[in-house]
DNA sequence: GTCGATTGTCTTGACGTCGAGATAGGTTGG
DNA sequence: CCAACCTATCTCGACGTCAAGACAATCGAC
């Protein structure tokens, strides 16, 4: 079936014949398919009253395991926001009780965030939810092409993720 | 090698060997990797002064073809945005010279928007750009692969693309 | 024709993010 | 022990986006 990135190359093939334009393939398909679930996301978690930014706190505390604590400066690797984003973030899942602060008792400068009951059992229930739309959204594929899909974005995805960028 | 998404798959299976979160392996790559690749572009873009909302809507009206127009609602499907943000965009654009509204002849509700020249030139510029920084990334495959992985994702975003969501 | 529904665009207010800078604690070498 | 530098977090102002609704023009059924 066609998309709308097969538009938008045919359209620049015609336009622009001079150049190539095989990349757009693949990115411009990797930022518009970004795109449509974080819409789709924001459906899924609105039926559990979660925004999804504060699914992705939520969740990287959880993963952290007991006692569910992390630091905001790791919080900021795993999320991909600024500082002052995650302070923001920080205080309005404080404010509605999902997490608390608690100072670092190794190191003044620094504070731990940890996640209340209610912060848990929202983080897990959220991602039960998540899991079951995802995969609505993948059984277009075979399982053994989801495998293989993986695989080529983890190469893509590997550079990024391991040389600081 | 490995990503981040290995070790967030890894911290799941550790935290909650209960689910299956095999979703994740392909969903949150995309969604990691379009993140990064936003940023990319940030600074690609920035050598030809343009940032990259400027650079979707300007692009847009160039791949339409002479005389370079569209409505903003058509605008609005291809860059998946909210028309108040559509508004905004065109306002920026047409203060800086780089596109303008003109009354639609043919529907008096309807404006059409149209590329000037220098915008049609930022335009071309910025796409080589785009294409040369783009190319670098996917160097990590073969062409081989990055058909693949094209056709793949394909099958993934045409029911966004087609189903009206 | 005319009324109601629909379409296309713009307006508005709230909100989340960013980037730069401030603050305070920690670290290292002399 | 001090000075310079580094690190962790927070503060602040500017900005872009969204959602909801306003408004005007158009279409369709009767």
């Amino acid at each position: 079936m066609e998309d709308e990135v097969d538009r938008l190359v045919a359209a620049w093939r015609r336009e622009r014949p001079d150049l190539d334009v095989e990349p757009l393939e693949v990115l411009s398909r990797v930022s518009r398919l970004a795109r449509h679930l974080d819409r789709a996301r924001r459906l899924a978690f609105a039926e559990h009253q979660l925004e999804p930014w504060e699914f992705d706190v939520l969740t990287a505390l959880r993963r952290a395991g007991t006692p569910y604590q992390l630091s905001p400066g790791q919080l900021l690797t795993q999320t991909l926001v600024t500082s002052g984003t995650m302070t923001n973030r920080i205080d309005r899942l404080a404010k509605k009780g999902l997490v608390e602060r608690l100072p670092d008792p190794s190191d003044r400068r620094g504070v731990l965030v940890r996640l209340t009951d209610e912060g848990r059992d929202r983080a897990d229930q959220s991602l039960a939810g998540l899991l079951a739309q995802e995969r609505a959204i993948l059984a277009e594929l075979s399982r053994a092409q989801r495998g293989e899909l993986a695989a080529l974005l983890r190469q893509l995805t590997a550079p990024f993720d391991n040389i600081p960028g």
